[in-house]
DNA sequence: GCCAACGTTGGC
DNA sequence: GCCAACGTTGGC
């Protein structure tokens, strides 16, 4: 059962470029309980969007979970969790949050819903609307 | 346990 | 730079 997800960085703080130039990377420093709740729900596998916040506000990519929430390592008291995110492509047609607000399907994403949220599960049928609209095929998230 | 004060996120 | 939404802290 494969789910679905969207993390949010500030490209200032760290970009899609640089992911991609990781690869794999620890998403680390989720310092909010349900973000926390949501990054121990995700099983690897799972597909996750990659939203610019602050800056772009738009979906500009897709990641992979490859290693599911372990202590974070950023946090002394270890009470916080992390996991690792491979990229998987880019968005070649990257959503911004602008039309994603002038479309009636979408106006129950948690992005709109809850704008603070960092880490936040999309259902499969908006996740499959929000694919079409950045132009990514099934072909672009098969390994 | 309530709530005011304060801090943070993130859109505009 | 402002502010709404929301989380956290601390006095009572």
């Amino acid at each position: 059962m494969m789910n679905y997800w969207l993390i949010k960085s500030e490209p200032d703080a760290f970009s899609w470029q640089e992911q991609i130039q990781n690869n794999i990377e620890p998403w680390t420093g989720i310092r909010n309980h349900q973000a926390k709740k949501n990054l121990q729900s995700m099983k690897n596998g799972d597909l996750t969007f990659f939203y610019h916040s602050n800056v772009g506000k738009e979906i500009v990519g897709i990641v992979r979970i490859v290693k599911e929430a372990y202590p974070d390592p950023t946090d002394p008291d270890q009470k916080w969790s992390c996991v690792d995110v491979q990229t998987v492509c880019s968005v070649p047609t990257p959503v911004t949050l602008k039309q994603i607000k002038a479309i009636p399907e979408l106006q129950e994403v948690s992005l709109i819903k809850q704008s603070r949220l960092s880490v936040m599960p999309i259902t499969p049928e908006h996740w499959k609307l929000l694919c079409n609209l950045g132009g990514i095929t099934q072909a672009d998230i098969k390994k």
